[in-house]
DNA sequence: TTCAAATTGTTGGATATCCAACATATTGAT
DNA sequence: ATCAATATGTTGGATATCCAACAATTTGAA
């Protein structure tokens, strides 16, 4: 069988490679903390956690995602035990965020097997240069969103 | 209103830091290139150009999709006129794809507009960062592959 | 104070993606 | 040469995401 054409020879652009990046890495995670926990689902757990009483809007706006998108993912978590939403007195609209135990524990336990993933990029990379690719990434994210919001 | 809680800060993840950077580009993409192209989109017709006859199997996985995810952008494809799929006379199951004209001309047209977003990127970060962005991005990628092969 | 504007959570409709199953066609092992 | 295994394109069902619209609530300006 003839080989396939490799698009990063072809498509020189940032946009592709980082599509690419993250389906790679969303499949690697997905065998790292098993089929019950995707990589977003772990990053609601996380700001929850270090954020607890944060409201549905702003979890969704930190994580660059719609106010809408977090409901169903909200909801299973709700069912599974692992989050509660409280009505704030102070404001009736907004849903408090926090977790049970049962998802402290969900979430204690995902955490130790994301870090075996990091440890095994490292490990494979060299701790420098993830940090650098890490760093690198911010500094994309900083001059996209600057772009966005000058046209 | 007090301000959202940064992501970054939270969690030390690469595929989180990936997937936001990735959410970023498409939408400053999308003002470049227009409503009518998604990055993906824009993708495919290089791909097609580079490498005329291509099936949509090959496609697919070049781009780390699905077969199936492929079928109905190319049905939009077909019906603008950008391209034809044509039955190969040595295997009658594959379609050859092959740019019309048409497509052609639109894809000059979206990636004149790619070239000015990847020059303001350059022009933001310096070149050698992107460049070194881009480079470490693809290692990722190899190391990403790695693991995915030896659990 | 009053009332228009903004915010919050939600629903419904659209699109993109995956996976499983299928018919057709090809390949390869025996 | 046969026939099981594989590859291709497609469909249908599931999930994730966005956007637009909505009711309830809060905020802010006149």
């Amino acid at each position: 069988m003839a080989q396939d054409p490799e698009v990063g020879e072809l498509v020189d652009m940032l946009g592709v490679e980082l599509r690419i990046a993250q389906i790679l890495a969303d499949r690697v995670f997905g065998k790292f903390s098993g089929p019950k926990m995707p990589p977003g689902h772990f990053t609601v757990l996380s700001l929850i956690r270090l954020n607890p009483g944060i409201n549905q809007s702003a979890l969704a706006r930190c994580m660059y995602l719609d106010r809408s998108t977090m409901v169903p993912i909200l909801d299973q978590f709700e069912n599974k035990g692992w989050l509660e939403r409280r009505i704030r007195a102070d404001d009736r609209r907004a849903h408090a965020l926090f977790l049970t135990p049962d998802g402290e524990k969900t979430l204690a336990r995902a955490e130790s097997r994301v870090e075996n993933l990091e440890n095994r990029i490292s490990a494979a990379m060299g701790k420098r240069k993830r940090q650098q690719l890490m760093d690198l990434i911010k500094e994309l994210q900083k001059t996209l969103q600057t772009i966005d919001k000058a046209p």
